[in-house]
Parts: C-alpha cells; structure tokens; sequence
DNA sequence: GTCAGAAGGTTTTTT
DNA sequence: ACCTTCTGAC
C-alpha cells in the first residue's frame, strides 16, 4: 500500500472513519474532534488509496463557507479533490436545475428568489395585505417546503389555516409561470425531477457513487428527501454530524435526521469522535454537565488529554452595564482572542458603543448583511433583468427607481402584457410605452434603451466595468449619492462599490453573468466592513458554529431571554440547551459565563434571574464572582413565603412566591420600594430577617 | 412623489 | 429602544 501520511496523523477512531468502506455510514462528531479533518482525508484516501474518480463524489455542506474550507483542505492533501463536487445543498440544486432546465418546467437562466423578493411576488398576488401578513405567508411557505410539501399534502403542521394551502398554491402558480424559484424549491424541485425522470434520476444516480454529508444534524426533510433519492443500494453514503449542535429546527432543520439515521440506512455503522481537541477538560465538564439534561440525544461524551486550564467563570451581576464593565475588565487585564456572545443580536448595542468608546477593536458578525442593504439589491436586481427578462420581481424593484414617473397604473399597463409577451418584462414594457402617459412612456423608453444596449454589449470586457456603467446610466447609483444624509450617502456608495468590486472576477457575458449571480444569490454571508484585525468578536451564539476563540464569554444568561421565554415546548428547551452547548464548546481556554438580574428589553426593564442551564452545572465546576454565595442547600422551607428577607441593593422585602425551577430553588420578593424581584438563593445573597414591613 | 409622524413589531439565520 | 412600514397632508 503507498504512503498516506494522513492517516497516521488521525487517532483511531478518526481512522476507523476514513477507512470505512461498504455500508451507510454515521459520524458522530463531537464540537472539536476534527471533523473536517476526517472529511477532508476520507475524500483524498478515496481518490488516492481507493483510485475512485473525483467527479463521482458529492460532498454536501450547508454553507458556501464550509464547501470553500472543505475545498481547500481536502485539495491541499489529493489536488485531485478540486475536481470533486463539493457544494451546499441549494448550490447543487441550483446545478442540477440548469442542467435540466427543460425537464424542471423552468429557463436555464431562472433567478433565484429570496425571502425578500417572495414577499414582493406575494405582494403582486396579496396587493391589499399588510407586509407583516405577506411575510407571515412567506415564513409558513418557506416552512413547508422544508418538510417537503406541496398544496396539495397535508400542511397542518405548518399551519392550522385552512386557507393556507390556497395562499401556498396561488404563489406557486405565480412562481412557476414566471419561471423562477425560491430558496425551497432549489431542494424540493430536484427532488420531484429525480422522481419524475427516470433517465435523470440513473444519470445522476450512476455518476455520484459517493456522497459525504457535512453538518447532518442541519438538515431538513426536504433535504433527506434529496438525499434519498440520489442513493441506491450501491451508493457509499456518509453523513457527519454532532446531534448535541442542532440548532436551527426554527428554519426546518430535523434533528430526527440525524437521530433515526441507522434506521432510514439500513446496515449503518456508527463512529463517535469524541475526543476534542480544542477545550480544556473544565470547559468540557461544564459543557458536557449541562447537555446531559437533554433526552432527546444519540449520547457520546468527549474527553481531552489537555489537562489543567483555569476553571470557567459564571459572573452574576446586577444589570447590562455591570456585564459590560466585567467584559472590559477582562479584555484589559488581558488582550487575547475573545469572542463576546449573545443570544440576540439587539443585545450587541451596548458592548458596541463601550468598545468604541474604549478604542477596542472589534469586528461584529451578522447584523445587516451586506446582499440585504437596499443599494445592493437594487444593483442586482438590474443585473437579474439582463440576465432573465423574465424576472418580474427585479423588474418591479427598479422600473420605477429613482422615480422616473411610472407610477403604479403604468407598471400594472405594463404586467398586464406579459402572458403576451411570454412573461418577457423587457417585450411587455415596449408593447405599454405607446398607451402610458406621456412622461411614464418617455421614461420607460429610456429605461429600455439602458437596458437593451446594456445586454447588446453583454460579450466582452469585465462585469465591474459593465455593472458600473449600468447602474450609473439607470440613475441608481446618482440617487444613493443624493441621500440627504452624509454618511448613509456615503456607505451607500461604498457598498455599490464593493459590489462591483465583487464582479470584476467575472467577464462581461452571458456566462460571467450567470456564474456572478448565482454566487451572490447562494451566499450572502459576506459581510459588509471586516476589521481583520480585531482581537474581539460580537457574535450571536448561533453565528459561532463552526468556530472557536481562545476566550469566550456567554453573556444574557437569565430565564426569559436564554432559554428564550415562550412556550415550555419541552423540544424547544432542548434546542436551546444545545445552543448553550454550542457555545460553550467554542472555547479553547477561558470561559465566562455572565448572568445579570436586571435587564431593558424593548427599552422597558425586567427583573430576572439565572437561566436553568446555570443551574445545570455543579457548583465544583465553576467559580462564581459577582454575589456572595447564598446559604447552602437552598430548602424551599428556609425562605417560606410571607418571611422577610434583607437584599444588598433593593432592602427589605416580603417573600411572596417560591418555586422550583428545574433543579434550583427560585424565591420572588416584594420589596418596600416597589420593585418585585425573583432570586436564586443559592447564587444570591439573601439574608432571612425578623420582618414587619408595615 | 415626498416627508413627517404614527403605528407596529420585536429570536436565532443559510440558502 | 429602535427600526421598518404605513398614513395622510402637501
């Protein structure tokens, strides 16, 4: 057998994962066992060691970022790897579509709709809804077409509405005739070509003899579905996963996915890595102590051979600015790598104002994002009409912006000629300019001949030049220049920038276009303003999937906002507990974790106390700063209600309820000045008085 | 068509 | 608190 270094380097169960071969296969990845790693080596052992052809393996991820590392890395072991289909589930539905665009119903060049654009097609179906209405119908739709279904299936559990079923089917009607599609359909319409076709379904089936699946435990029902069928009995199937970091059920992700796995795959093996590499063993234990509460698990426990590491910190504090102040305190009293977490991106305001005041460099990761901003999409859509006359949404986008004059009498002259015009918005608009009124008509004239001449030089040169040229001609780019703000006229302008920045890759062309398109239409992640290098990092615990920092610190962790308030829907706390597990895991050596009593939440104040996975985690494995630790043993019958208890900050005050909140012991008091508070005494100081409170 | 003020709403987010 | 969306007056 020739050399294969790698395999070396992998510890056994690692190697029992690439070495695999013959039935389904399970990978149960814990955070940090070096998943990727295996990926990577398993699909360049296949090409080397077992000389498989690089173009019959498909590797799924969910994000363009993680197809992009998977890329690289495995391309660094085998360059043989670059040929390898390696793509986000949507981009290979997006692939599989435009090789088959007859056979789908659709044009090779169909535009592909974001949630943002389905609201507006809706809006063209709806015209008298409110927007939060039309964007409730986009949501339950998306939702639908995550579980796989049509109109036509039983959709109660997306939405107890009767009439849901016929808002869905009006809106696909709509979809379908304009020839484009959402986001759900770049899943479920492979999956109906694949059933449909039977010379479709043996092409694809007998060129990937190898599918690898990353992030298993994300995966929706439409996407098993795929899945499926794209296996037969003779396909190596691999999915890799970690059942304990699902966290997107509220977009359709199925942890069941991954739970019954062995059971959709007959003849599945199952490999845990469970060793991590990243943690410390303390971070690990508290990790571990609180994710155990969760039934719903296929069960592993990691471990690590780094021994020692400080023990993790619970800082419980008494309102937002006290937990900035610790944070800064922290980041003084030592400059490293530390990512600042939150479970809601409305909670990164005041760490952003105290950090730019301090003159700390940070770098945030969500909030807007950059094919959001409204310049941005307004760019792309006229890129989209160039590219697919038949895009009514983007033509409805720019035809009237900036104002030129066709009001909405004469965008609706101009729609209602597209069944003529075979849905070509470019042909309807010529066939209306005779019948609008005289400025519409004259606007829309020299909107068209922008536009014609824009696509009769599609051929040569680079898309920036032709983009800029385009947009500038059409007055978008004049019109973000003119806002009447400075500075939002000048980001504006920045941000066209960037996006023609972004297609000079790319040549001015059909194919240059297409291939622009689809890349910033299957990945808006790129954020907007990178500060590379920045030593702290804002983030949603959601956003940190995937990554890790030398220090993390937890923030927001009170019952009501983490776990978040709502139904005690038993699934949801699991899903949250996992979240809290996911974050955790992201430390390599210091953890905080800070919990305040005091919080604003739309601007009015709440009092709350320590969220229940605090409470998870046994008091040996965390020191805690902040209060005193309250008198042990916390028995409800130490603080019976009616009895008067002494607070530090609030004063004396009446017990009027005590309850217990999963494992701990809550009391609520009544305080002299008013206030009403809930306390954990085992964190909380609270000193039992002789009380008259008159 | 534009703008100011009212009203409404508010997890998490990739594709 | 803050941001988006809707409204009515000009």
């Amino acid at each position: 057998m020739p050399a294969f270094p790698e395999i070396d380097s992998l510890n056994p169960a690692q190697r029992d994962a690439v070495l695999h071969s013959g039935g389904p296969l399970l990978i149960l990845a814990g955070a940090g066992s070096g998943k990727t790693r295996v990926i990577t080596v398993k699909i360049a052992y296949l090409i080397r060691e077992l000389g498989i052809s690089p173009q019959s393996i498909l590797a799924v991820t969910f994000t363009n970022k993680a197809a992009g590392e998977m890329r690289a890395r495995a391309a660094a072991i085998e360059p043989a790897a670059h040929e390898v289909m390696i793509r986000t589930f949507h981009s290979f539905g997006a692939w599989l579509l435009r090789r088959n665009a007859d056979a789908a119903g659709l044009d090779r060049n169909f535009s592909i709709y974001d949630d943002d654009d389905t609201i507006s097609l809706l809006r063209t179906i709806f015209e008298d809804e409110h927007r939060g209405t039309l964007a409730t119908y986009a949501r339950l739709i998306s939702r639908a077409k995550d579980y796989a279904l049509r109109p036509a299936d039983d959709l109660s559990i997306v939405s107890p509405d009767p009439e849901f079923d016929g808002i869905y089917r009006a809106y696909q009607e709509r979809l379908d005739q304009i020839g484009n599609v959402d986001f759900g359909d770049l899943i479920l319409k492979p999956v109906e070509l694949l059933r449909e076709s039977d010379a479709i379904r043996t092409r694809v089936r007998q060129r990937y003899r190898y599918i690898l699946v990353d992030e298993y435990q994300d995966s929706n029902v439409a996407q098993y579905e795929l899945l499926k069928s794209l296996f037969d009995e003779s396909t190596y199937v691999c999915v890799v996963g970690d059942d304990d970091q699902s966290i997107y059920r509220f977009r359709g992700a199925e942890v069941r996915n991954i739970l019954t796995f062995s059971e959709s795959f007959p003849g599945t093996t199952v490999v845990k890595l469970e060793q991590n590499y990243r943690s410390t063993g303390p971070i690990l234990d508290v990790a571990s102590a609180v994710v155990k509460n969760n039934s719903g698990r296929l069960g592993k426990t990691l471990w690590t051979d780094r021994t020692g590491g400080m023990e993790p910190t619970l800082a419980l504090l008494r309102d937002q600015e006290e937990e900035v102040e610790y944070c800064l305190r922290l980041l003084r009293h030592s400059p490293r790598e530390t990512a600042i977490l939150y479970r809601t991106n409305a909670q990164s305001r005041l760490f952003e104002t105290a950090l730019t005041r301090e003159n700390i460099a940070y770098r945030i990761v969500g909030s807007l994002r950059f094919y959001d901003r409204e310049e941005v999409k307004d760019a792309l859509s006229t890129l989209k009409l160039i590219a697919n006359p038949r895009d009514e949404v983007s033509f409805r986008r720019i035809i009237n912006k900036p104002a030129r004059g066709i009001g909405s009498k004469s965008v609706a002259s101009i729609v209602s000629r597209l069944p003529d015009a075979r849905g070509d918005c470019l042909i309807a608009a010529e066939a209306a300019i005779g019948s609008l009124p005289k400025k519409a008509g004259h606007s829309a004239r020299r909107f068209l001949d922008v536009v014609q001449e824009a696509r009769g030089s599609l051929g040569s040169g680079r898309l920036n030049e032709f983009s800029e040229q385009l947009i500038r001609q059409l007055g978008i780019w004049e019109h973000h220049e003119k806002n009447d703000d400075e500075i939002t006229a000048r980001t504006k302008i920045e941000n066209l920038e960037e996006f023609v920045n972004a297609a000079s890759l790319y040549r001015a062309d059909t194919d240059g276009l297409a291939e622009f398109l689809e890349l910033i239409e299957l990945d808006r992640s790129r954020e907007a303003d990178e500060i590379a290098d920045a030593k702290v990092t804002l983030i949603t615990m959601h956003n940190t999937k995937g990554l890790e920092f030398d220090r993390v610190i937890v923030t927001g962790l009170e019952e009501g906002p983490f776990p978040r308030a709502g139904d005690e829907d038993p699934d949801e706390i699991e899903e949250e507990r996992r979240l809290f597990y996911v974050a955790v895991t992201r430390a390599r050596d210091e953890l905080y974790l800070t919990s305040v009593s005091y919080r604003r939440l739309h601007g009015r104040p709440m009092d709350y106390v320590p969220s229940r996975f605090v409470g998870e985690i046994p008091r040996d494995l965390i020191q805690i700063s902040g209060d005193l630790p309250g008198p042990s043993g916390g028995q409800i019958d130490e603080y019976p209600v009616g009895s008067f208890i002494y607070h530090d900050d609030y004063g004396t005050g009446a017990i009027t309820k005590s309850w217990h909140n999963g494992s701990e012991l809550v009391v609520q008091v009544q305080f002299e000045n008013g206030r009403v508070a809930r306390f954990l005494p085992k964190y909380t100081s609270l000193e039992r008085v002789a009380g008259d409170v008159d």
